[in-house]
DNA sequence: AGCGTAATGGCACACCGTGCCATTGTCAAC
DNA sequence: GTTGACAATGGCACGGTGTGCCATTACGCT
């Protein structure tokens, strides 16, 4: 059988396979940051990690995977945020808590990863591709705290999904740009763009529409 | 030498490669068609075209890249439309207006690739790989129009290319979903959420301020 | 006609992803 | 503690991909 079916029937297994997960993880970013995504080969790290080139096929499906893993696990968290915050809260306002209080400490346990995708468009690209499938979730979490879900609120929650993985991907890239500033003030400037920008459009179609 | 340096040198060879880019362009779609984009090879492309293995990587870097070319022509064509709209149109209905002119046209010519995208997961990421790339352009066309580019307004213009992607998304979605409807009313149904997710937002920001 | 350049085709090669099977390890029941 | 069932691993082989290299062909120009 391959590694695991999602059945976590017996939780020591599962947790023995997160052990090696995470050393094939480690062992890729560690070489992928001193060489450059485009410059390791899959066996390499397998033997860095100490495991079969066959057996790193079966806990990701290439490198670019485990380059994308680390953006499926921020978008998991996210999606989990956004369902935590307080119900009084507009979607949009949810999205900017949540995003706060999760881009933080990914960027922080993860800063190698940035850094890899910094320098290698392959290796973004590879985060890139997890996006589209986020955003599933999101638009969920949305749907989920939203009282009653109307046909047309459901274009809304989606629109709102792919706000929020923008405004991801802005924080990120200014918070590369500006290695100091801190996290909740790029976040505020964002979504002020946003707000700025829904205002600036509302007014022009309130003054055409005379 | 390569296939073109992107300098259209002699304007005779330049359009002798465009015949062969649409050939093995035309093939591959036709082979995608028939037999599902997963299960046809490079090789069986080639041989469509009438060319070599060799010459068709010198064309496209994978057959990937060759469902990624339909994407980006539409993202070329949808930010000139954009730069080319009336200077008193917002940029939101600058937008909306330039997808209206420009989707209709290209679903209607390449009606296959979209029942391709369709039926494979794999084609559909291939597509999604460019709009990263058609953002840019998209950014860069709202720029232009905008009189002053402050530095806030960067930020917004992005929020804005990105929108116009998920738009165009949604667009395709529902016009798969709902076979007869005609693209401008799509377009303002997609741009009407959009507006309303505006305006509530606004109100519920205006409210909790108090 | 003949020269120069660009496109092509045909290797060869390294790398990728996967099916297959033999081996190893692990847990449970007896 | 031995045995049996089953999951995980490693190794092999194979078909497919993308690219560098070079010989050959086709084309444009004088």
């Amino acid at each position: 059988m391959a590694v695991q079916d999602a059945s976590p029937r017996n939780s020591l297994q599962a947790k023995k396979q997160e052990v090696v997960r995470g050393e094939i993880w480690n062992a890729a970013i560690d070489l992928f940051f001193e060489h450059g995504f485009d410059n390791v080969h899959v066996d390499q790290i397998a033997a860095k990690a100490g495991v079969s080139r066959r057996t790193f096929f079966r806990y990701y499906g290439s490198k670019e995977d485990v380059m994308g893993a680390t953006v499926k696990r921020y978008g998991e968290a996210l999606a989990q945020a956004i369902r935590d915050q307080k119900a009084e809260l507009s979607s949009l306002e949810a999205a900017k808590a949540a995003i706060k209080q999760v881009l933080a400490p990914t960027l922080h346990t993860t800063e190698r990863v940035v850094q890899v995708a910094e320098r290698s468009p392959a290796a973004r690209m590879a985060q890139f591709l997890q996006v589209p499938l986020l955003e599933r979730d999101v638009t969920w979490a949305f749907v989920s705290r939203s009282k009653r879900a109307t046909k047309e609120s459901a274009l809304e929650h989606r629109i709102l999904a792919s706000l929020t993985m923008t405004a991801t991907g802005m924080c990120v890239e200014i918070w590369v740009k500006d290695q100091k500033r801190p996290m909740p003030e790029i976040v505020d400037e964002v979504f002020a763009a946003i707000v700025h920008l829904f205002r600036a459009e509302d007014e022009k179609l309130k003054t055409s529409r005379r």
